[in-house]
RNA sequence: CCGCCUGUAGCUCAGCAGGAUAGAGCAACCGCCUCCUAAGCGGUAGGUCGCAGGUUCGAAUCCUGCCAGGCGGACCA
C-alpha cells in the first residue's frame, strides 16, 4: 500500500516537472509514512514540505498542486492537505481490509518478502569458549542472533548460522589444569590450585566424569575419559567435549540450533593459521620487535600495532580470528554478521584491519557486527550475581529453568541490542498482564478459543466467503486493528534490514493490545452470519500475524492458556 | 587519557533514514465479568526527551561541546 502511494506521488511529481511547476531534475526520495492519528488519514507524505523551497512555493500551495496532479486510484478514497503542508491519504474501505485477505492467504508466510533475493549471509553468534556453562550474556546473544537468522530467512536471505568454538589457546589450558586439580582433590584456595583456574562447581562434575571414564558426545565427536589425572592432554580433550555437550544442551533448551559448529583448533590443523601468517609476512605487513611478530594494523585504522606471534612462539587470539574470517570469506560469504557482546568490541577494528592487510579483496567494512550490551539480572529489586554451579555469573540454564523458555527468549530479544538490559525475574515470572509474553500469547489463545466455540456451535466458516464481507468492518476498534495489522510486513522487513529483532517484540505487544481492545468491545460470534464471518476473518488474520511474529522470536504461540 | 554504547514519566523501556499535541507497560487512583478464557478492557494522574549551543520552515531524532553511567583499551579472550 505504501509503495502504491509512493508510485502515485512519483507520477504526480513527474507531471509537475513536465509542466514547469517544479524545476527539472527534481527526483526526491519520496517519504510516505503511516499516520499516528487516524484523523490524519491512513498514510501521509511530506514531499510538499521538502520540495517547497526548490519550487519557490508555499508548502501548502505546492501540496495542492500535487494533489491535483495525483492519478486517480480506487484504493485512495480522498486526500487532504493538513498542517504545514502534509498530504494525507484516506484509503477506501476495501483497501484498508486488503491485509486480512493477504494474511489469510499467505498463512505462515504472511509478512515474508524477497528483499534478500536468495543471497547468502552468514550469521555467527554465541561463540562461547567451551570453558563453562552459558551465561545470561550468551543468552542475549543467542536470542538476538537466532531471531536475526529467522528474520533474514523470512526476508529472502539464504542464512547459515554458525557457532565458533575457541577450543585452543590459554583459556583451554586453564580449563584443563583446573579439571586436573580437581581430579587430584584440590580446591580453589589450595596452594597447588592453578592461577586463573576455573572455580565453578561444574569443574568438579567434569573431573568426576573424567575419573569415572564417562563418554560424552560433542557435535562432531565422542570422547571417553581416560581416568588418569596426570594425562593433561586427555583431560583437555575430555573437558572441552564435556563443556561443548553442556552448552549444546543449554542451547537446545533455548530452542537454538546452528547450521555449522566451527572449531578454532581446525584452523591450526588445516594450516590456515600459518597461511594467514605467510600472507601477512610476504605482504610486508609485519615486523619483528622484542622477539615478537607484529602486524601493522595502524595502517588500517587501528590505534596501535598488534602482536601476532608472541615471544614464546604462540599466537595471540587475534591471528586465528583473522584466519577464521578469511575462511568465511573464502566460503563465499560476501555478507557476514557477527553478533557478540559489546565487551569484545575492540576486536572489530582489529579483525577488519587484519583482513585488509591480507589484501585478498575483502571490502573495508566487512564483516558486519551487531554488538549487544551487558545484561543484569534482578530479583526482589536486587541484582542477582551468583549461580550455584558457575559461581561468578548467572547461567542461561538457571533462567530457563526458573522463568521458562518463552519468557526468557522474549525478554532477552525485546530490547535494542545497543541498550543495556535489565532482566527482571519477578516480571518474567508473573502470570498477569504485567507480563508482555503472556499478554501476546493470550491474544493468540483467545482467537483459537473463538474457533473452538465456532466449531462447538456447529457454525461453518469459510475463508474465501468471509473475505467478501470485510467491508462490514467499520467501527473504530476494527479500523484501529486493521491499521495495526497492516504494519506487520513492514515491521518484519525493517527489523531484518536494521538487524533489530526487538522491533518485532514491541510491535507484537501493540498488535495484541489493539486486539484485546477490539475483543473486549465487540463480540466476534454475533448472530449476523456476514458480520460474524468478517470478524472471525479479522481475528484469524491477527492470530496469524502473532503466531508468525512470535515464531520470528523463537517464542511459542499456545492455543490455550 | 583514548574508543564504543547509553541518558525520554517514580520504575523498565519504545520512538531516533528530522515532521503535525512525545508513547507503552508497570507502580498510584477510579471503574467494567448473568456476555466468545478478567493472563482482559476503559478512565484519571504523571515528562524542562541529561545540560548548553548550532543546522533547519520544523530537532527527542542531525552536528559540536560539556555532565553522568556502562563496557573496552595486554606478547589474555
Amino acid at each position: 500500500m505504501k509503495s502504491l502511494i509512493e508510485r502515485l506521488l512519483g507520477d504526480a511529481l513527474a507531471a509537475l516537472v513536465a509542466d514547469g511547476t517544479l524545476p527539472a531534475g527534481t527526483a526526491p526520495a519520496i517519504q510516505v509514512e503511516r499516520t499516528r492519528d487516524p484523523s490524519h488519514g491512513d498514510l501521509a507524505s511530506n514531499v510538499a514540505l521538502t520540495l517547497a523551497r526548490g519550487a519557490g512555493m508555499k508548502p501548502r500551495d505546492l501540496a495542492a498542486r500535487i494533489c491535483e496532479a495525483l492519478p486517480a486510484d480506487r484504493a485512495v478514497e480522498r486526500t487532504e492537505i493538513a498542517g504545514p503542508g502534509f498530504i494525507n491519504f484516506f484509503l477506501a474501505a476495501d483497501a484498508s481490509t486488503a491485509v486480512v485477505a493477504e494474511a489469510l492467504r499467505a498463512g505462515e508466510r504472511f509478512g515474508e518478502c524477497d528483499e534478500g533475493a536468495g543471497r547468502k549471509v552468514q550469521v555467527e553468534f554465541v561463540s562461547a569458549n567451551p570453558t563453562g556453562p552459558l551465561h545470561v550474556g550468551h543468552g542475549r546473544g543467542a536470542a538476538v542472533g537466532d531471531s536475526l537468522c529467522r528474520l533474514l530467512r523470512a526476508t529472502g536471505w539464504e542464512v547459515s548460522s554458525e557457532f565458533y568454538y575457541n577450543d585452543a589457546g590459554q583459556q583451554i589450558e586453564n580449563l584443563a589444569r583446573s579439571v586436573q586439580a580437581r581430579c587430584r582433590g584440590q580446591a580453589p584456595g589450595d596452594a597447588a590450585w592453578p592461577e586463573d583456574g576455573y572455580r565453578g562447581d561444574y569443574i568438579v562434575e567434569v573431573a568426576e566424569a573424567y575419573l569415572r571414564c564417562d563418554s560424552v558426545a560433542a557435535e562432531d565427536r565422542q570422547v571417553t575419559g581416560a581416568g588418569d589425572p596426570e594425562d593433561l592432554e586427555a583431560i583437555r580433550d575430555f573437558a572441552v567435549a564435556w563443556l561443548r555437550h553442556e552448552q549444546d544442551l543449554d542451547l537446545k533448551a533455548f530452542g537454538v540450533d546452528f547450521d555449522v559448529y566451527f572449531l578454532e583448533s581446525s584452523l591450526y590443523r588445516s594450516g590456515e593459521v600459518d597461511d594467514a601468517v605467510k600472507l601477512l609476512v610476504d605482504g610486508g605487513k609485519t615486523y619483528e620487535q622484542d622477539g615478537a611478530l607484529w602486524l601493522r594494523t595502524t595502517d588500517y585504522g587501528d590505534d596501535k600495532d598488534r602482536v601476532m606471534r608472541k615471544a614464546d612462539g604462540g599466537y595471540t587470539y587475534f591471528l586465528p580470528d583473522v584466519a577464521y574470517h578469511l575462511n568465511k570469506w573464502r566460503r563465499g560469504f560476501t555478507r557476514v554478521i557477527n553478533e557478540q557482546g559489546a565487551d569484545h568490541h575492540s576486536t572489530v577494528t582489529r579483525v577488519r584491519a587484519g583482513l585488509q592487510a591480507l589484501e585478498q579483496g575483502i571490502p573495508e567494512g566487512w564483516p558486519d557486527y551487531v554488538l549487544h550490551q551487558m545484561v543484569t539480572v534482578m530479583r526482589d529489586g536486587a541484582e542477582v550475581k551468583l549461580s550455584k554451579r558457575a559461581g561468578s555469573y548467572v547461567t542461561l540454564r538457571d533462567l530457563i529453568d526458573e522463568v521458562g523458555r518463552d519468557a526468557t527468549r522474549y525478554f532477552l530479544a525485546a530490547r535494542a541490542p545497543s541498550s543495556q538490559l535489565t532482566f527482571d525475574i519477578d516480571l518474567a515470572l508473573s502470570q498477569s498482564n504485567d507480563n508482555p509474553v503472556y499478554y501476546i500469547q493470550y491474544a493468540h489463545a483467545r482467537v483459537c478459543s473463538v474457533h473452538q466455540r465456532l466449531a462447538e456451535a456447529g457454525l461453518a466458516w469459510d475463508r474465501e466467503a468471509a473475505l467478501a464481507h470485510l467491508t462490514l468492518l467499520g467501527n473504530e476498534e476494527e479500523q484501529e486493528l486493521l491499521r495495526a495489522l497492516a504494519r506487520y510486513p513492514e515491521t518484519v522487513a525493517r527489523a531484518a534490514r536494521e538487524a533489530e529483532p526487538h522491533a518485532v517484540a514491541n510491535y507484537l505487544r501493540e498488535l495484541a493490545g489493539h486486539f484485546h481492545t477490539f475483543y473486549n468491545a465487540h463480540k466476534v460470534l454475533v448472530d449476523d452470519p456476514a458480520l460474524r464471518a468478517a470478524r472471525v476473518a479479522l481475528a484469524e488474520a491477527v492470530r496469524q500475524a502473532i503466531a508468525n511474529g512470535l515464531g520470528l522470536l523463537g517464542v511459542g504461540a499456545p492455543e490455550r492458556m
